[in-house]
DNA sequence: TATAATAATGAGAATGATTATCAATAGTAA
DNA sequence: TTACTATTGATAATCATTCTCATTATTATA
């Protein structure tokens, strides 16, 4: 995650966050660090477990409050993909979100990231978005798209 | 719900459900009944309550296990749309589904149902699929697309 | 730096949706 | 009708998430 942190010792997030009224904590440094370290789709154990390991002390509700804010400042994405858990990754870029979609398998719960949008993939949304807001009066502040099905594996049973 | 019952007493579900081996009986029939007569997103237990006021008999488990032979049978679909818990609704023509996308308010809750696409809308997504398909030899089933946002009454405070 | 105010924490209990268990019942084919 | 067994309802069990609360850590201020 190149060119998110200053030359000083506060994150790309820091700032954002005292904003908002919050204190920087250890347990909240380290949950950013494992998010950003990570990969997408991890679930809330997924990620007190990795935090666990650098930090023994952390409580799972921690984790769980902790996201909970970050989703709520458009910092975390959380999804449902049908497996009982929620799962969370960290939006890559806040001023111009590397935004991706999902391909859910039905059979093994592999999720594939895609971010090679037709180009006119990304007009069409902007099209849409446009045209319910202004039927149905509707402040759309970002969307969710899935495609379900088998995987190349599961598929070849 | 039109065009879906022969002259016969049975419905146009018994055919495909004895196909795959399940029995017809009153709490499915009931079950069925309910969502064909109810406008979607239900949770298993408005269902519930509402199969409830006919056959007082029905268990809630029933009700779940009934949902989720329905949900693998591709009649009925299921949606999480972050409240806790899961919605079932009822898709309304199997042979060419009268497929609809969602607004979901996360400030009330509220979800707005949308059909009127633009005609561009459905050629870019049976465009994508052949294009995913292809590209991560994926069988694709079906989608969800998901607009998040604020509805009239919560944009305006 | 020391202090006061209070936001944040971790442990554990509580919640609530969903699932599993199991003996009794009902649907089906013969 | 009978025999077979899928299905059921009650209820216990699971399990992710949220809540409670006494303790601790962070921050602004002096
Ligand atoms: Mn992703
Ligand atoms: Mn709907
Ligand atoms: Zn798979
Ligand atoms: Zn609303």
């Amino acid at each position: 995650m190149p060119g998110r942190w200053g030359k000083g010792p506060a994150s790309w997030w820091h700032g954002e966050f005292k904003g908002c009224g919050y204190r920087i904590t250890i347990p909240r440094q380290i949950i950013l660090k494992v998010l950003e370290e990570s990969s997408g789709h991890l679930s809330a154990e997924d990620i007190y477990l990795k935090v666990y390991k650098i930090y023994p002390a952390i409580g799972l509700a921690t984790v769980y409050r902790t996201l909970e804010i970050l989703v709520n400042m458009g910092l975390v994405s959380k999804f449902d993909f049908g497996d009982g858990r929620a799962r969370y990754e960290l939006i890559q870029d806040i001023k111009e979100p590397v935004h991706h979609h999902h391909l859910v398998c039905t059979n093994c719960g592999r999720i594939i990231d895609y971010t090679d949008f037709l180009e006119e993939e990304i007009e069409l949304i902007k099209k849409i978005e446009k045209k319910l807001s202004a039927k149905y009066n509707f402040e759309i502040k970002n969307h969710t798209i899935q495609f379900n099905g088998l995987c190349d594996k599961c598929s070849n049973k």
